[in-house]
DNA sequence: AAAATATGTCAAAACATTTGGGAAGATGTT
DNA sequence: AACATCTTCCCAAATGTTTTGACATATTTT
């Protein structure tokens, strides 16, 4: 582990002006600067960031906050895509990335906050967590700059999914299709699901059709099985749908075996559509209509903006930041 | 931001005296202890990770390697299970996970020997890369804690997924339903191809069947659109195959589609079965076989074996642990 | 009573880095 | 020649922690 002191030593002059020539200040000689540059090359030199994060204070260093349960959003196609996203984004601006846990199963567990600072996290990218968490509300209330995906705080930039054009679009489309007899088993409670639910009755309304309240179902995101007892509910009604929305095209899967088991077909028979565009439901027969979530952009304008917000802390305002989505026509909606 | 210094002054003692109080020395009075501990925790105080690890050599940070391009281990479900359990592992004894990078795309890029020393990371985890890199094999042979899943290096600890345990259990199952024209399309070159491969074909001559060479073919893992190829070629033999062994879930979509585009039906027609024991196989009809890899296992052991690793490096040897996986009859192979 | 031992505490050094203030020498200006 | 101005470099302090050897004080042994 060659440090600066060795340069230094090699080179015949202080560690201080190692460390000037290393960082390009001003004063120090052309030729000092390359000859130290060159022997640093030379020994193999590498800075430490332990040292340098506890004298300057940064860590180039960015915490990422993903729920830590079952369902954890790296299991979720959607949000692997936007942490992989945040990944490649930030390395490029020569950042790391590092999981920010609470120690939930440890004795000594400290909150989100004082594991940020405990690293020395230079700022935080919140996503698909619960919102009203005592400690995550601490954390973005706090003075670590922090940028969350899909959830609005006054006081932070905040990157958001078009939840409530998406799913406009969506439905548009499947009335455009002839369809108004339309189903929408939406998630469970969450400033997704509300943005997304009041868009569908605002959408409803515009096109003037009248969706019977027994059309509207919940069911957890990702839960399968509640929406394949959502859609076999559907299916039983004396005036079943002719097309079903899904809270998520993984839900989607559920209602998929629900009519299968039916005996039913899709399209021909019932037309679904999901939310999201995970890659398998490409790959499925039919191909699922659905909303293109821009996983890759949520996740690098959140890096990007979270980067800027920490290097021009003064300058940079606070945002709220809109990613469109893209509706995909599969074959999983059929003409009527 | 309260450091020692601040909890030395209010309890009227040494810095020393307060960090060997924290730190559970025996060489302070159990009464000053206690007052330490107690006004520690009053004011607020967490340690300083930085200086602790400029100070000691230990970070309790550890690294991950996943490949970095567009079929990153992120959005491969097997290995986003893996993650997951190492993210769970590792935090469960107090570590925190950094991705492992090389700013491939910066200017002054450093290998991922140097970023490992540079961020002073206590071990690396290395998982779903090329183990041929140069720059991984220089990682592995450093004096870096390592420990690599589903590839075997001489001096680290590997964590093995029982491929050939794994491919025979399949294939025998598949027998046992009375297939004998059994084709295997079997992922691109890597160490888990070889290790099925030869396994495939030990298993063939132990249960005394002949596979045409034609019935064996290659398509990269994930590879939808080449499964698909593949598969209609299979179908277009003079005689097809009762059954198709794929490279791994997601890539036997792509062979699904084929054989449905085919207008044939799964299994009465062909039978299928994966590998893997991605979640959404379970979910689709007719829910498809495959082999259950224990993902979570992998990670969780990879993790625990390089913490040891890391905090007994005299006492613990290096091993080579295989992790058994389970055969999933889905509905997707037929009895014949 | 002196010597040995045990206990509790402290001061200082060390880890690798950054940075403001200043020193020394060179150059330019009058 | 005197002075000011640059340029180039160094010094020393500071960041928060751990560790080591030393030093008191108290207790036990001779």
């Amino acid at each position: 582990m060659i440090s600066m002191k060795d340069i230094a030593a090699t080179c015949g002059v202080s560690i201080a002006t190692v460390s000037k020539a290393l960082n390009g200040h001003k004063d120090i000689g052309e030729d000092t600067r390359i000859y130290i540059r060159k022997t640093a090359k030379e020994l193999g030199y590498y800075p430490n960031s332990s040292a340098r994060t506890l004298k300057t204070n940064r860590s180039y260093n960015i915490g990422v906050l993903f729920v830590d349960e079952a369902n954890s959003g790296l299991m979720h196609d959607h949000f692997a895509h936007v942490l992989d996203s945040i990944k490649v984004a930030v390395e490029s601006k020569g950042y790391d990335l590092t999981f920010l846990n609470c120690y939930k199963e440890r004795e000594n567990r400290i909150s989100y906050l004082e594991h940020t600072k405990y690293r020395g996290l230079d700022g935080v990218i919140i996503a698909c967590v619960d919102f009203a968490d005592p400690e995550i509300v601490e954390l973005v209330e706090s003075n670590v700059p922090v940028v969350t995906i899909d959830y609005l705080f006054n006081n932070t930039t905040a990157i958001m999914s078009n939840n409530a054009k998406g799913i406009k679009e969506l439905l548009t489309y499947v009335y455009s299709q002839g369809h108004r007899k339309i189903a929408y088993i939406h998630g469970a409670d969450s400033a997704v699901t509300k943005s997304r639910l009041s868009s569908f009755y605002r959408t409803v309304e515009e096109l003037g059709i009248s969706i019977p309240d027994e059309y509207v179902r919940e069911a957890a995101y990702r839960d399968t099985e509640e929406t394949e007892r959502q859609t076999k509910y559907l299916l039983d009604l004396p005036t079943p749908p002719t097309c079903i929305l899904f809270p998520d095209d993984f839900a989607a899967f559920g209602g998929i075996k629900a009519i299968t088991s039916r005996g039913l077909k899709i399209p021909d028979d019932v037309s679904i559509a999901g939310y999201d565009g995970i890659v398998i439901g490409k790959h499925i027969e039919p191909p699922l209509t659905t909303l293109d979530q821009d996983a890759r952009e949520l996740g690098k304008r959140a890096a990007e903006e979270l980067i800027k917000l920490v290097e021009k802390p003064k300058t940079t305002l606070i945002e709220h930041i809109i990613v469109e989505g893209k509706l995909f026509c599969g074959k999983s909606v059929k003409k009527i």
